[in-house]
DNA sequence: GTCTATATAGCGATAGAC
DNA sequence: GTCTATCGCTATATAGAC
């Protein structure tokens, strides 16, 4: 076995943990998943977790810049349309497209926040930082509009998409948010 | 000491420790409030709380039931006015009021919503008919307004309270809910 | 690097004295 | 009705064999 075959091994086992993490952490929530949960979702025996992450924190963190890198991903596929309202109502449609989710799970960035904003550590930042990452980018696109309370309708958007989650979620209702979706993309037009 | 003496006593303690239970849980969390908060902020020691109480979890239900009172007692204060749009901007308006409570610890009711749908008890069932019945309040100001898509606009509108509650609480900015209360009565009023 | 066994601590819940 | 002492369980984290 070659070094860089190790190194490459465990590279993958710290991934896979982040990413079981990401995914089991919004689930079940912070407080309810146990190291043990991730760990048997990754294929990791339990013990070993602590090789790669010191701490569950850790762990936390890492599902933090797992949900960070999604978000980059998706406003890079985003940027490729020409105009501002139509990156706009396409940010709408992949929200409602996660509707089945959402209806089980909520929103993951927004089910997060709400349960780190309980804690005491500085988690509560990390997710703050990203949903600030969205909320600039959609500020952006109402700017290029020509919109000068383009912050004010950024805001509104994303609260939007953060209430009819939580919505979705409590009745367990997929059809809330396909609704409320169709709905922002009239907004957004309205906008215009 | 006579009998009825025993018996407000009681059911003093009772009121207090569900009270107490109401606050602390949202201010904490559910899955981080320990029995000995809760016992703590009622000024009841730990042991003596399972005689009003048998579970963690009647405790939690207790708070809920508080929580559809602290509803019923709005609903009936805003009926007193005799517009349904004046009633809906009311209700916006005493949310903006508990702006600095929402950036602190977020929405009582929603918090609890997003904490209990990830438990396998029927506890979320609980809060899913509290924030219902309000709901259902808000689609009949709506219909009394003259709209058809009465339902669809109550659902954006807590919809939209839920968010910015969320987004309020995660950037610890009271301010994000005052400028969204004022964006949301001007859109009541577009309605009428 | 990998995994097992276990130390340690905290919490929900109960038993039982008063 | 009230309160103390404690049981039993579970979860994070560590020690150390391999």
């Amino acid at each position: 076995m070659t070094d860089s075959t190790r190194v490459r091994r465990g590279a993958g086992k710290r991934e896979r943990l982040a990413s079981a993490a990401a995914r089991v952490l919004h689930e079940q929530g912070v407080e309810k998943t146990t190291l043990a949960d991730i760990a048997r979702a990754a294929g990791v025996p339990v013990g070993n977790v602590y090789y790669y992450f010191k701490t569950k924190d850790e762990l936390v963190e890492a599902a933090i810049e797992s949900h960070a890198d999604g978000l980059k991903t998706l406003i890079a596929a985003l940027e490729r349309l020409p105009a501002p309202q139509d990156r706009l109502k396409a940010l709408v449609r992949g929200w409602a497209d996660q509707r089945e989710v959402a209806a089980r799970y909520g929103c993951p960035t927004g089910t997060l926040a709400s349960e780190l904003d309980k804690r005491a550590d500085g988690l509560d930042r990390a997710i703050a930082k990203v949903m600030g990452a969205l909320l600039d980018w959609v500020d952006q696109q109402f700017r290029q509009m020509g919109r000068t309370d383009s912050r004010e309708l950024a805001v509104a958007l994303v609260a939007a998409y953060q209430g009819i989650s939580l919505l979705t979620n409590t009745f367990r209702d997929p059809a809330l948010m396909a609704t409320e979706g169709r709905r922002l993309e009239g907004w957004i037009d309205s906008l215009a």
